[in-house]
RNA sequence: GCUCCCUUCGUCUAGGGGUUAGGACGCGGCCCUCUCAAGGCUGAAACACGAGUUCAAUUCUCGUAGGGAGCGCCA
């Protein structure tokens, strides 16, 4: 049997974390069984559905590559075949019309839970053979009213339910559309859904999910109800923590395979490894290895695997990223070094590319940021001789290479008799206008000699006007 | 309230009847060093609680507590 899995979001909002490491584990378990992953959206909610929210998990699921082989299915343009289900379950008397208001059901339900009941309907419409004229009804399941259900899950073994405790769900709601269990079920059996891979949030649905799906003669498939995701505060994930849409994780320069990476370790490990590349991942996955308790999301360790990746990543991959945050940035990309060397200086200083970019800005502004207090305690008068010293030398250079430029500034240090720190820290906030870059040497390379000697000439009158004689 | 699920360092986790309870992030220290990083070494840091089973429980069982989910003509 060839492994089936898919993912089901429903269009009411943005894709985000929790729904991503749903859909991770979904299609890593296709993948790893050399299956098929489908990609299905339940939009049966034509109120609160929008296309929007269909085209940004299409764009989020596209960013991470969770390519999908079959879909995207809309279950709006599958009501027919709901329809027909419906009625065949009604014929065959699996189901039936119960014609009880939602006024009626709501007074019902406080009286359950006033008694300490558990609220669920209550049978009344089961057996009712009238037809009140004029009053709308719904479609609900016959759910068996004994014995036990077992559901088998991947994830957390049997979990047994006592059929009692579960009621009659509604399939077709009074204006004739599906409801979400009734589509999944049939939508599941029509696409040979072979694992339901989900949050487990569904677990307490799947008995009644699982009687429907038998009362319409499909196999039942597997399931793997999977822990949720909180947020960095252990409550449940919302706006407030972690719950943003994942495109925002792109848009502040995290790549992919780095979030990827991150969610896979929520709740599943392979020993201690901690690094897994999608050929790792796809290899190594294993639903029985996924345990079964809640995870909070941390955004530190998201930044630590994201600047492994900046680390690892062949740097021509990053360029794009790069590009599109000198642009965000205001900076034009074409006014300073190439990508490609600046990416290699930083990527191990920068844990996204947002930062890399940000760090990276005076490369490419003319003039750059300045930090006043850097300014003051290192272009002192005392360093006026030596940069004058270096502004000469460097002006003297044939090459523009980080050994020509090293060789240059410890032989003015060594003149000046002072180390090379003590120039090095100067030069570097005489060029960035800040404290913090690469090596020097490397850092006057990528300058490029027409705006490192400018700039050295600046910082050269700048401490010659104070109290120098 | 009722039903179901969960519980190892702050966080993600490994482990599993007898271990110095391992790793990773974060945090502290040291080393390296022209800054910042990266890297190396290193330190602090956990089996929720109570019974039971057992020669022996963090590990098995049952409770308790705590957390989560569901209980919609939402998905």
């Amino acid at each position: 049997m060839t492994v089936k899995t898919r993912f089901a979001p429903s269009p009411t909002g943005f894709l985000h974390i929790g729904g991503v490491r749903t859909a991770l584990f979904s299609w890593l378990y296709a993948r790893h069984h050399g299956g098929q992953f489908v990609l299905r959206i339940e939009d049966t909610d034509r109120e609160r559905s929008t296309q929007a929210a269909v085209d940004v998990i299409l764009e989020g699921l596209a960013w991470l590559r969770l390519e999908h082989d079959e879909g995207p299915y809309y279950q709006t343009q599958r009501f027919d075949r709901y329809a027909e289900l419906a009625d065949r379950l009604l014929r065959e008397g699996k189901a039936y019309r119960c014609y009880c208001t939602r006024e009626e059901l709501e007074v019902r339900r406080a009286a359950q839970i006033a008694r300490g009941e558990n609220p669920r309907y209550d049978g009344r419409c089961r057996d009712r053979t009238d037809v009140p004229a004029g009053v709308p009804s719904v479609v609900r399941f016959r759910t068996p009213d004994q014995g036990i259900t077992v559901v088998p899950d991947l994830v957390r073994g049997s979990v047994e339910f006592q059929n009692a405790e579960l009621d009659d769900l509604i399939m077709v709601r009074s204006d004739g559309t599906p409801t979400f269990h009734f589509g999944v079920v049939v939508d599941d059996g029509d696409m040979g859904i072979t694992h339901v891979i989900r949050g487990d949030d569904h677990l307490n649905n799947t008995p009644r999910q699982m009687h429907m799906i038998q009362a319409l003669g499909y196999p039942v498939p597997a399931y793997g109800h999977l822990p949720m995701i909180l947020g960095s505060d252990g409550a449940k994930l919302s706006k407030r923590h972690g719950a943003v849409n994942v495109l925002e994780y792109r848009d502040e320069g995290f790549l992919p395979d780095a979030v990827l990476n991150y969610l896979v370790r929520l709740g599943w490990s392979h020993g201690d490894q901690e690094l897994f590349s999608r050929e790792e991942m796809i290899a190594l996955f294993d639903i029985s290895a996924v345990n079964a308790s809640a995870s909070r999301f941390d955004g530190e360790k998201l930044k630590w695997l994201n600047q492994q990746y900046l680390k690892s990543s062949p740097a021509e991959s990053l360029t794009a990223g790069f590009v599109e945050q000198l642009q965000r940035a205001g900076l034009e990309p074409a006014s300073g070094p190439a990508p490609v060397a600046v990416i290699e200086a930083y990527r191990e200083r920068a844990t996204t590319l947002r930062d890399l970019a940000k760090s990276a800005a005076y490369l490419y502004a003319e003039p750059p940021t300045i930090d006043e207090a850097a300014v003051r305690k290192h272009l002192t008068p005392a360093i006026n001789a030596p940069l004058a010293r270096l502004f000469a030398r460097l002006g003297e250079l044939k090459t523009w290479t980080r050994g020509d430029l090293h060789g240059a500034l410890e032989a003015v240090a060594a003149e000046c008799g002072i180390g090379f720190g003590k120039l090095g820290q100067p030069v570097r906030v005489a060029v960035t206008g800040g404290t913090v870059s690469p090596p020097i040497d490397v850092t006057l390379e990528l300058l490029g000699r027409d705006k490192v000697l400018e700039r050295l000439s600046r910082a050269v009158s700048l401490t010659g006007s104070g109290a120098v004689a």
